[in-house]
DNA sequence: CTGAAAGCGCTTACAG
DNA sequence: CTGAAAGCGCTTACAG
């Protein structure tokens, strides 16, 4: 990956073969210019025989789109990811489009979008923390469309987002386990400064409150494994006064809750006690947890997420800004126990 | 994602602000560039009130390199593959390379290749089937190294690629069966056409007839969870002559048969059956599972692939191909009976 | 150390 | 429909 490379062969090497000239090779390699079939067939022939394929980054140059969209992710430890990122993928490749890939282990994304943006994306699919606004508008600015993609931002209307009905969802997981009779109702929340705990937990209350009932317990399980592990022991460790049913803001967290109430705690679940995760993750419903939970769903996200990206440049119109919230749906499980009358919600 | 962008603020306009040539500006922006440490930072002041970034594409059709690396996986199913992706884009980032994504749900990659051709990508990872022996040519020819991962080519020698020990280490679990007492011992493939399948069902063949005994039963499990779930319904759905461990070829599966096991045909596992797997996905130490399996490691394997796809343009030798073999271990858990005595082997 | 200029490989008006 | 030429935004010899 050292040395230059420039054995790559040309349109200029596919004319001089074809005994036309540069600029029709570039026609007969783009679809609806004006070329003759047969101008088309000679240089696709020559093109063949050379192994020819145009060159992106100079067909960029000239045009200024790129068809390069830019994924930023934190880490791939959210298990729904995987599922995002592919479809993410096939989907733009059905356009054309390309994903250009992005890890930030830390918190700013700013630096990340910055190397992005030497590649003159077309646009970006921000799944790792958020912008700042500083950023975000030179974003605007350059005409560059970002979505931020589960999260939304503090400072609302200058950077588009897609979620999945995180306060909806939550208040009708409030309800479903007050319905179900629970009346010792506790909490495990994601990292508190996402705007994703911060919209379910306050979704999750609002549920409880409309019912009269408020959250008796309460831990920060951070979105990882082990910390809601901790969180789970600190909730369910002593037999006085035990949650009887949580609502885990996560899946990856509420199936290591299942895991520690059952195996380190010699819990039932959900005899002894009902859990309820967020997400949806595909690891939920394996046999050894079928995990209640609110599933986000992948695929409406993402193409939400596209139509955002399209949207945000058709016509000339200053970049859109919108605040997309595609609904999911409760599935029920076995991990909690349901309510008597067969209806959803009381 | 539609019209036309050049807003993008270019080198001209810096130096126009910053009153130099715009030749300065490039050398500002090139480490080790001879440049006076005064004119660098006045580059870089107006620079920074411009907001620019200099354009990769027009970098690359310079420099004839793109710092672009192609990464083509079939599908995000494996478990391990997230691991690989993120680590694989963090190692890259650091010497400033970047990931370019390509998921194919078909079997041919040849095509979704050829787009990552346009790009002029630098180097290609392919997790996913295999390459056309003619297109891995043209790769070679073009001087771009491409690095198998996770399988490699029926013929050798043409691309280099990266793997685990797959006949070693299922032979270590055949090993590690026997000497645990088990005697009728079955075994669950992953996809028959598959290398990774080839080489495990081999070394666990071979490690079983080193102790005189064979495979009792085998299924075919496709490396996906609803056929291991078949599989292991037909291996272990009547009790006569029922196999008293199995050897799954993917953690993936492994886990679903645990699950089938356990929660269709009533058995206890380890003490009916004992199951292990192969990969070291992070959901095999979970402890609904605690599956013992043979770990790749993905780390080194991930470094192996960056340093093979480095090595292959160092110097002007035409593409070197090589084929490293990753040493990885069995971890020991609790679905599979231990040998009696505490050694590994017997 | 700095600037003027050529060239990377395309696309796209502009003539014909 | 086809070709000659300009231009996209850089890097990099080449002079000075």
């Amino acid at each position: 990956m050292d040395s230059p490379v420039r054995s790559a062969v040309t349109a200029e090497d596919v004319a001089r073969l074809a005994g036309v000239s540069q600029s029709a090779v570039s026609r007969a390699f783009t679809p609806g210019a004006s070329v003759s079939a047969r101008m088309r067939q000679r240089v696709h022939d020559a093109a063949v025989r050379l192994g020819y394929q145009p060159n992106a980054h100079a067909r960029s140059l000239t045009t200024g789109r790129s068809r390069i969209v830019g994924l930023v992710l934190s880490s791939l430890d959210n298990l729904l990811y995987p599922a995002v990122t592919e479809r993410l993928a096939l989907r733009l490749q059905q356009d054309g489009y390309h994903l250009l890939m992005f890890v930030s282990e830390q918190r700013d994304s700013d630096d990340l979008v910055r190397q992005i943006l030497q590649y003159r994306v077309d646009g970006i699919v921000l799944g790792a923390t958020t912008l700042s606004s500083g950023l975000a508008r030179s974003c605007a600015q350059a005409r560059i469309p970002v979505v931020l993609f589960n999260r939304v931002m503090a400072s609302s209307g200058v950077v588009s987002s897609v979620r999945s009905d995180n306060v909806g969802g939550a208040a009708e997981i409030a309800r479903f386990l007050v319905a179900g009779g629970h009346r010792r109702i506790a909490y495990i929340a994601g990292r508190e400064d996402s705007s994703t705990n911060l919209e379910r937990e306050r979704g999750f209350a609002e549920g409880l409150a409309a019912f009269g009932q408020q959250m008796q317990a309460r831990a920060v399980g951070n979105y990882d494994a082990a910390t809601a592990r901790e969180a789970a022991l600190a909730l369910f460790g002593r037999a006085r006064g035990r949650p009887d049913a949580v609502f885990v803001a996560g899946d990856l967290m509420a199936l290591s809750v299942m895991d520690t109430l059952r195996h380190e705690l010699g819990l039932r679940v959900p005899e002894d006690v009902s859990v309820v995760g967020f997400d949806g993750v595909p690891q939920a419903a394996w046999p050894s947890y079928q995990l209640t939970t609110f599933e986000q769903p992948v695929e409406p996200m993402v193409d939400a997420a596209v139509r955002l990206l399209q949207g945000s440049l058709a016509g000339d119109a200053p970049t859109a800004v919108d605040d997309v919230i595609v609904p999911g749906r409760l599935i029920q499980r076995a991990s909690a126990r349901a309510p008597l009358t067969e209806g959803r919600t009381p």
